[in-house]
RNA sequence: GGUCUUAUAGUCAAACGGUUAAGACGUAGCUCUCUCAAUGCUAAGACACGGGUUCGACUCCCGUUAAGAUCACCA
């Protein structure tokens, strides 16, 4: 009797995929075990194709690639692109350039490839086929015709009484078809998915490990999961079990969004005899939302997507610094204390990673990236904004080509000491910050009319300048300009000593501060700026002259 | 709603059965006899709640509560 039924179920087989004829064993030989030592961990990032590249996926590259690197395993890229209708062209191309970006360097992958190619899902359609085709002949998998409306209607019976819904048990209706009626209605060309046939009870309790979480305790799977979509193409959750276990992925790092059907790929490995990589799920990056946790999402968060920090010019450095503070704190001290350098020689461990998830926090990056900028060299910054104006800010590039050399010394200032100015911690910021040292600029903003402090009467405005004017110098070192600016002050009734300023302040017309700041706003149009003697050095003295003449001018005219 | 996961300050996070419960970001104040940034110092701020177990619990167990994830022919 069954050889009769084993050859129909042969000849369902061939009807399915009449292309197939290799077999799972020949697919082993295809694609053998490494070559790595036992320790090492062979990861995978597996992004699909649906946009760009998301904080949580750079997220979950950077832990993938640091646990290979660390344990001189192997890192690859594996485009998992069997969603057609969210496919969105060239962004493969996008996010790949992006992970470059980030240094995060894949051993093997759809550009460098590899001895386990093809590395797109989408080109290895006959792999699952003959996965399945030979699942189909042991009765592990079956043909369901079901339409959408057909499982609408199971879900409606189940969600009334209260059952849980899904395909399964006896409402797995084309598990019971018989296989004559199945051939015919193959044969007749109607639509049809294929579904993995589970032998789980729902209510048998596992134990799964995970490398973060240690054991889960969670229900075996009891549903008919679809394995083969109708346009021919696998699921995630048999494409993800096939590619891992022919690509011998040891470690599978992934969001903790997966955890749920964690069973789901237990048993197929377990049906296919296969045995199991380890799995690790990340806590998922989340933002609070008027005291709401949720994901990340790219609609509503413009940090959701890894390109944002690119084109605000957030540094590399401070992008994986943030993340990598959140995978392990002591990261954070450690980094500091390196300056930046040799970052993925960290000693990293996957186990010790937290396990709620992480509120993402821009102020925390902005920290990072104050630190890491003070740490470079003023021409290694001028390199940088250059590089990030020439694709982001047309404006900006034309502003440092003018004049490279002029620029630098602008980001020079108060560099090279021991407690370096903090104050620049994304590229898109910076122009609006040292605007004022470009004549142009400078001149729009005198047109809009520069403020000066009016508690300080407008007369001593202009006698301090024009006392100003006269000694102005700065080919001399910094505190013989300061005591200058002391003469000039005290000539002027304004306090250069601040205790006595503050016993009796009727008697001066401000203190030291506030007639510096007179020549700060004359020369910057802000109380803001750095130090003002760096920057008359930088101006030169005919440019300072310049403007201190137009103020008093314009100051004297009203 | 079912299932799973998680629970230390606003955020990130140490502590692994015995501590005055670290540290960082952020916030506030002081400091720096030029503002800002920085530096240095200081301050405020936490073990979700209730039961056990134990000489002793943030730590182990059980509830409760809350938050998140998931329940597709999407990954």
């Amino acid at each position: 009797m069954d050889n009769n039924k084993n050859e129909k179920i042969n000849i369902l087989a061939d009807l399915l995929f009449p292309d197939i004829s290799e077999t799972i064993d020949v697919l082993k030989k295809k694609f053998p075990e490494r070559n790595i030592d036992k320790n090492s961990e062979v990861t995978r990032f597996a992004p699909s194709p649906t946009g760009f590249l998301h904080t949580g996926s750079l997220f979950t590259a950077l832990v993938s690639f640091l646990t290979a690197k660390t344990t001189n395993g192997v890192f690859y890229i594996r485009l998992e692109d069997t969603d057609t209708k969210r496919k969105v062209e060239n962004s493969e191309n996008s996010f790949l350039k992006e992970l470059k970006i980030f240094n995060i360097i894949a051993d093997e992958g759809i550009e460098e490839g590899g001895k386990y190619a093809p590395y797109k899902q989408s080109e290895r359609i006959k792999i699952y086929h003959t996965v399945i085709k030979e699942l189909i002949k042991k009765e592990l998998a079956y043909v369901c015709f079901c339409t959408a409306e057909d499982l609408d209607e199971i879900r409606d019976i189940q969600k009334a009484n209260k059952q849980i819904t899904g395909y399964y048990g006896n409402y797995a209706r084309c598990r019971y078809l018989s296989i004559d009626e199945v051939i015919n209605r193959v044969k007749n060309n109607e639509h049809y998915v294929i579904r993995f046939k589970s032998n789980g009870n729902h209510e048998n309790k596992i134990k799964l490990y995970d490398e973060i979480r240690k054991f889960i305790s969670i229900a075996e799977n009891d549903i008919d999961i679809v394995i083969l979509k109708k346009d021919g193409l696998p699921t995630y959750h048999f494409a993800h079990v096939v590619d891992d276990h022919f690509m011998h992925t040891t470690t599978v790092i992934r969001g903790e969004e997966w955890i749920s059907s964690f069973p789901i790929h237990a048993q197929l490995f377990s049906a296919l005899n296969w045995k199991m990589p380890k799995y690790a799920h990340l806590p998922l990056i989340s933002k609070n939302d008027n005291g709401k946790k949720r994901k990340l999402s790219k609609r509503f968060d413009p940090e959701a997507t890894v390109n944002f920090f690119l084109q605000e010019g957030y540094p590399i450095e401070s992008v994986l610094a943030y993340l990598m503070s959140i995978i392990n704190n002591s990261f954070e001290e450690w980094v500091l204390k390196k300056k930046f350098k040799d970052m993925f020689s960290f000693p990293f461990s996957i186990n010790k990673i937290n396990l709620d998830s992480t509120l993402f926090d821009i102020k925390k990056l902005k920290f990072f990236s104050r630190e890491f900028l003070s740490t470079i060299s003023a021409e290694e910054m001028t390199k940088r904004v250059l590089e990030y104006a020439q694709t982001y800010d047309k404006n900006l590039e034309a502003l440092i080509q003018k004049d490279k050399k002029f620029f630098t010394q602008i980001m020079n200032i108060e560099r090279n000491q021991d407690n370096p100015r903090k104050d620049y911690f994304a590229f898109k910021y910076i122009e609006k910050t040292i605007a004022f040292f470009y004549d142009e600029k400078y001149d729009t903003m005198f047109k809009n009319g520069i403020i000066f402090d009016e508690k300080i009467d407008k007369k001593i405005v202009i006698d301090a300048l024009k006392d100003f004017l006269e000694v102005n110098n700065v080919s001399i070192l910094e505190n013989e300009w300061f005591d200058l600016m002391k003469t000039i002050a005290l000539k002027n009734n304004f306090a250069i000593n601040n205790k006595e300023y503050k016993e009796n302040s009727h008697n001066f017309v401000g203190n030291m501060a506030d007639f510096i700041n007179i020549i700060r706003v004359a020369i910057t149009g802000s109380k803001i700026s750095p130090n003002l003697y760096c920057v008359l050095k930088i101006l030169g003295k005919n440019k300072v002259a310049n403007r201190v003449q137009k103020n008093i001018l314009q100051l004297g005219a009203k």
